[in-house]
DNA sequence: CTAGGGTGTTACCGGTCTGTAACTTCCAGA
DNA sequence: TCTGGAAGTTACAGACCGGTAACACCCTAG
């Protein structure tokens, strides 16, 4: 019930969404294969007709969460097109929001935290998607014409990753409070290094 | 044998010191007490005479983990006693030994990120350590003569749990390379904020 | 030497986990 | 209306989980 998610859509599509809420909110070690089909309204069997093991499932969750990842940026670049900087700022109130928005932090690096195995097969897909975070975030820093493109970036995403872990141990009052000074800061900062 | 620490000492010194490195490697949920209580050289029934469960081991591995870590704030005092500059400098050193420790992140995160139960006994523990954590790092920016320093700390923090986190999802080679060269950075800054 | 507490051993409980087998029901397309 | 595939249902396998009971052992303090 507080699990819900159980509009009526093809059963694999409900599967998937139910799980990635589910992770999400309890951990993927701490939510099985039943609960998971019984709140999306379906049953075990039709989990295991769409996906061939939970260790899939977890994969495919993360890919669409790496999907929906992509779509933030590519919005970024849709609301202010050219604009890097503008993005770039757009990017601190985003993440800023995902701060304030419930007390769990990355789904990937809870994964990451979770999945000790190191030849786990969703450690390919965090890797995968960290890095491609990286790039777009380097890219908008190069295009906002900073010097440092590559450490602004670096330490921005530093921030943002630790702002995350930290409303998730010590709450959202902690030092997350001060991530959007922090990163315009440092963007003011780097661009001033840039001019003078 | 891999996990094994079976020294000749009392028993639930073993398995306490047995439970707080298998838990640091394969996560907590990924760990079972007859796992600990096997690689402790010693059996169930010993554990729960000293533990009255396995929450409880968990909250007595992290405070054990607290102690080691305030253990490490004397150790600043220690060895530059009354210089808080030089202290803060060494904690930056020691920040980023811990980043090339392994590809584990913080253990109080990971277990944040693992006991999703917001009433869980740990998160009290979690919480207690990292508002401990801050404090002294408060203390020795205050202590460095530097103005903002809740900024400069929560910067600092923020930098080094997003620095633990980042080695857990894209490895030792990703953005945190950058730590110590941001830190400083932030100090220097900081510095001639207050100096000018 | 003896008493007693800490420890080891074995077996077990009820529950949950991932994953599967065999069968029934439903529904859309021809 | 017929049919084939997708989905639901029930039951189960085999492993593991946290936690407990009952009992044998050993070692040290008195």
């Amino acid at each position: 019930m507080t699990d819900g998610v159980v509009e009526r859509s093809r059963p694999r599509d409900r599967i998937l969404e139910t799980a990635r809420d589910m992770f999400h909110k309890h951990g993927i070690k701490g939510v099985g294969v039943d609960a998971i089909t019984e709140a999306a309204g379906t049953n075990k069997m039709t989990l295991y007709r769409h996906f061939e093991s939970k260790d899939e499932l977890i994969v495919e969750c993360l890919r669409a969460n790496a999907a929906k990842a992509g779509a933030m940026w590519d919005a970024f670049e849709a609301e202010f097109p050219g604009d890097k900087l503008a993005q770039l700022h757009a990017w601190v109130r985003r993440a800023a929001a995902m701060l304030n928005a419930d007390g769990r932090g990355c789904d990937m690096a809870n994964a990451a935290a979770e999945l000790t195995e190191p030849d786990h097969p969703a450690r390919l897909v965090i890797k995968e998607l960290k890095e491609a975070q990286r790039e777009r975030l380097v890219a908008l820093c190069r295009g906002a014409g900073i010097g440092q493109a590559e450490l602004l970036a670096d330490t921005l995403s530093l921030l943002f990753e630790g702002a995350r872990v930290s409303v998730q141990t010590v709450g959202a009052e902690g030092p997350s409070t001060q991530f959007v000074r922090m990163a315009e800061g440092l963007i003011v900062s780097f661009r001033g290094a840039a001019a003078g």
